[in-house]
DNA sequence: TTTTGAGTTGTTCGA
DNA sequence: GTCGAACAACTCAAA
């Protein structure tokens, strides 16, 4: 006979209805289910959020409680070691079920499989599910029976092995039994003294509802000419932006692909387009895939011949950088959108991480911790194998020679130039030509564009090809002490 | 087992 | 202004 006691649902980075496997099947049960979040402490916790990612999860679950509480359900807030809490809970409800959707950093994966562990000693059914990935990280595999170090393999691979699943509709009904929570307003999530989070707020709708908008917005339109124009951070909606949507599980890797794909094969938007916006969804996977074998991604080198680079050591770059402050007009421009409203165009990202960790020569996890810290995306995976990546110490990383000139990329980008303009608009009035190179414009130039060099606006911090030769010799170097050892 | 082809996103230089 | 070569060698994946 089945049981009658109440399910536990313990969301975590999946603050969805729709497409959410353990939400489903702990519905598909018709009993009452207890929908849970723990903001959890000890040593199995995730990392914790930064600022700006604190900012959204606030705005997250505020939503996720709105949605359960009009299907007749909670959002239960707790705080605590994981274990405690649900064992807690489970001897005040009479629950004795628990499910949740798998999370991938190492600490989490102990965690849970000790958890499930104990709670299956004490009598309680334990389950757990696919509710972030396409495919997890041990399923697929090379013919050698490894996991995949090179994208384009793995992307292959994907490609030909990914089937997907039906459509996991949100549940109608979802009750639920009385349980104390917490306060979200007490959580503190939300900036207080100063409140800088407007630029936020312009910006985002954070929720399953604004990911779902979002999404809907990318497909009808924009997807078509995502192909050329993903590169162009002047262009509106040049991409999808979902990535925080995807971050916080507000949407399923699996609804864009199974969206996309129907929408391509139907002919109504363009295949290539449609490609290659679905790659960038494989490189989250692959991500995926690096973090869950190298569960020291965000810290260590993933090519540890990098132990051996010279970084430099300098505060005063490294604020510069992270204010905006460096003098090249689209690093700048990155640095403070991503400042004002917690994310930055992927072109962008790439320019300004090639400037901190090649010119300026400073740690790739410098630029990842900062990141870490302003970014609504910032995810464990791919925040760092997208640094290691740049840096030159990750998987299929970038030949060590490729040192993005931020003049040329501004030029050949922001070729309107609008997003230096909006973004640094001391610059307005400076001339397309000067645009992203104003010191190499003649003084009556600037001073007709109020432009007062070193004072209205930096002048660089390095020599572009300065910079360029002391990477390239630093990176020889790393050469040398490999070849010498 | 060995071999072979290939590898996200670029820049510079010289013809 | 345009174009191709050089910038390195190494590791990976698959045949």
């Amino acid at each position: 006979m089945a049981s009658a006691a109440p399910i536990i649902l313990w969301f975590r980075e999946d603050l969805r209805l729709a497409d959410n496997p353990a939400l489903s099947w702990a519905a598909g049960t018709g009993r009452l289910v207890i929908c849970l979040y723990i903001r959890e402490t000890g040593s199995g916790a995730p990392r914790a959020h930064g600022g700006a990612s604190n900012w959204w999860l606030d705005k997250s679950l505020k939503a996720l409680g709105d949605s359960l509480e009009a299907l007749g359900g909670r959002l239960v807030l707790r705080t605590g070691e994981a274990g405690e809490v649900i064992r807690g809970i489970a001897r005040e409800s009479g629950a004795d079920a628990v499910v949740w959707n798998r999370r991938y950093g190492q600490p989490e994966r102990d965690a849970d499989a000790a958890l499930k562990d104990r709670l299956k000693a004490l009598g309680l059914d334990c389950r757990s599910f696919n509710g972030r990935l396409l495919v997890e990280p041990w399923e697929l595999k090379t013919g050698a029976g490894g996991w995949y170090r090179v994208f384009t393999p793995f992307w292959k691979a994907l490609q030909a092995n990914y089937s997907c699943p039906a459509y996991l509709p949100p549940p109608k009904r979802l009750e639920t039994v009385k349980v104390q929570s917490e306060e979200l307003g007490g959580w503190g999530l939300h900036p207080t003294r100063p409140d800088w989070s407007s630029g936020l707020a312009e910006s985002w709708t954070p929720g399953e509802a604004g990911a779902a908008a979002r999404l809907d917005a990318f497909l009808d339109g924009p997807v078509d000419g995502y192909s050329s124009n993903r590169n162009r951070p002047d262009l509106a909606d040049s991409t999808s932006a979902l990535s925080p949507h995807l971050r916080f599980g507000e949407i399923s890797p699996v609804t864009i692909w199974r969206r996309t794909t129907a929408l391509a094969e139907a002919g109504r938007i363009n295949e290539a387009s449609a490609r290659v916006f679905l790659s960038e969804i494989a490189w989250r996977e692959f991500s995926y895939t690096l973090l869950y074998f190298n569960p020291d991604l965000a810290t260590e080198n993933y090519n540890p011949s990098f132990d051996a680079m010279p970084w430099q050591k300098n505060a005063d770059a490294l604020r510069a950088w992270q204010r905006g402050m460096t003098g090249y007009p689209i690093v700048d421009a990155g640095m403070r959108q991503l400042w004002h409203t917690g994310w930055m165009h992927n072109r962008v990202r790439m320019i300004v991480a090639s400037f901190l960790t090649k010119h300026l020569l400073l740690p790739w996890q410098a630029g990842e911790a900062w990141f870490w810290d302003t970014l609504v995306d910032a995810d464990p995976a791919s925040n760092p194998a997208s640094w290691q990546w740049t840096a030159g110490s990750g998987a299929d990383a970038a030949p060590y020679f490729r040192v993005f000139n931020p003049i040329t990329q501004g030029q050949k980008f922001d070729e309107t130039g609008e997003y230096v303009r909006r973004w640094c608009p001391e610059l307005a009035k400076v001339p397309l030509k000067f645009l992203h190179a104003p010191f190499e414009a003649d003084g009556a130039t600037l001073a007709r564009a109020g432009v007062d060099l070193g004072v209205t606006y930096p002048k660089p911090i390095i020599d572009h090809s300065t910079g360029r030769e002391r990477a390239l010799g630093a990176y020889q170097s790393l050469k040398e002490k490999q070849a010498s050892s």
